[in-house]
DNA sequence: TTACTGATAATAGTAATGCTATCATATTTA
DNA sequence: TAAATATGATAGCATTACTATTATCAGTAA
């Protein structure tokens, strides 16, 4: 028996869902591909069916634009990422090394899950790095959030910000703390790679600099005193 | 004798000086509104030429493309932003003193400046909450940087860093925890007025709350033990 | 006064983008 | 086998993102 990691996504997010058929599935892979390649301001829909060998209106049956793509793609890693941090911290009981577990899957580049077999986890990280906030920085966020087209992002907001109460219950801005960890776990790679001299490891290029960073961060300001 | 505020301004910012005739300053007032208005992506130079009364070939000379207004813009509030942290620090010698001035500066709504009549630094600051990453997150910020479009951001950045080591020499991640208060002084506001679950501050929505965040956040990690 | 310069307006044009619509055909499913 | 569904092929259209050319007008220097 294969083991296969179906995420339940949102019906909002699409106008059929691409996880059900084999084109859905292309539109998906390629789209990552793409995006990663050129940037999302060069992607377009022509471009992808070119890509894929298909046509610009069979994609559109799937996705109302391309903005909206990429809504899904990032609910796409914000679930999975949910995922991974309850796998990862499923039996871990001191919330220390929880807290410390979900940063080193926040910042860290993934290996490939082959439990989803047409979705490259890792290049999917780096676009979520460099493309990711363009999901919500826009004058729609309003309605797409009233759509729960962010409840991944906020759920796994959510879950962060419940370990960091486990661990001081005292503490007063667990989901403030959450956000931005998980804000800066990108932007100071993002930074590192490219305008290096915002962080303090630019000549490294050492990822686990950021770990460092963000833990101490953290610690220092959630430790009981 | 009336005092004007003209912040230099790098040339590989433009094609042409905006700030030295008529029309270059009503781009920049009218681009800023429409920004504002309609948000980043709707934004065309037709449609500013159209609200100033000019033509899109006369917008072309002075701004190579949108992104390049872009950069301009958040370029300029990055400059201003820097001088108002020098005015605002220069008679303090406490190190924590300058740095709640800093913080409530990054974090607070502005009043206008006066000094710089054609901009209004306050639509000007929600401008950058909401699409001042999109000047940099783009395929081409290698480049940019080359031509040095970011360094007022990196100047701000350093000049922060500067105050945490002089309040402590012995922080490690002194530039890393600048670009996080600049960024989350920003994604904080937006959070809490758009995304307010990402927050602790969403029912309330009183911008002196995120300053109480940043000043724990930056205090409890760079305090002397 | 004339001639030159620089800035802008007016107009035109082009390739690409971001869609929508229609119809034919292949495939699945009832 | 008929009906429903998915895709492909093709067309079309308004807008976007430019570039190029020419004309006009204001300021200034000779």
């Amino acid at each position: 028996m294969e083991l296969q990691l179906q995420i339940k996504m949102n019906e909002k997010l699409f106008l059929r869902n691409p996880e059900q058929t084999e084109l859905g599935k292309k539109i998906i892979l390629h789209s990552i591909f793409l995006i990663h390649k050129n940037g999302f301001e060069a992607f377009t829909f022509k471009k992808l069916a070119d890509d894929i060998g298909t046509t610009e209106a069979s994609i559109y049956r799937y996705f109302e634009n391309k903005h909206r793509l990429l809504i899904y793609i990032t609910a796409w890693y914000w679930n999975w990422l949910e995922y991974q941090v309850t796998v990862h911290t499923k039996n871990i009981t001191d919330p220390a090394l929880k807290l410390k577990r979900v940063i080193r899957l926040l910042a860290t580049t993934v290996e490939d899950d082959i439990k989803t077999s047409y979705v490259n986890e890792n290049i999917l990280h780096q676009i979520i790095i460099a493309e990711g906030t363009k999901a919500y920085l826009t004058k729609q966020v309003t309605e797409n959030n009233k759509d729960q087209l962010f409840k991944p992002y906020k759920d796994l907001c959510a879950k962060i910000s419940s370990v960091i109460l486990e661990y001081n219950p005292e503490y007063k801005f667990p989901k403030s703390l959450s956000s931005t960890i998980i804000e800066m776990a990108h932007f100071q790679n993002f930074f590192m790679y490219n305008l290096p001299s915002l962080t303090d490891f630019g000549n490294t290029k050492d990822e686990s600099k950021i770990i460092s960073f963000l833990e101490d961060l953290v610690f220092s300001s959630i430790k009981k005193l």
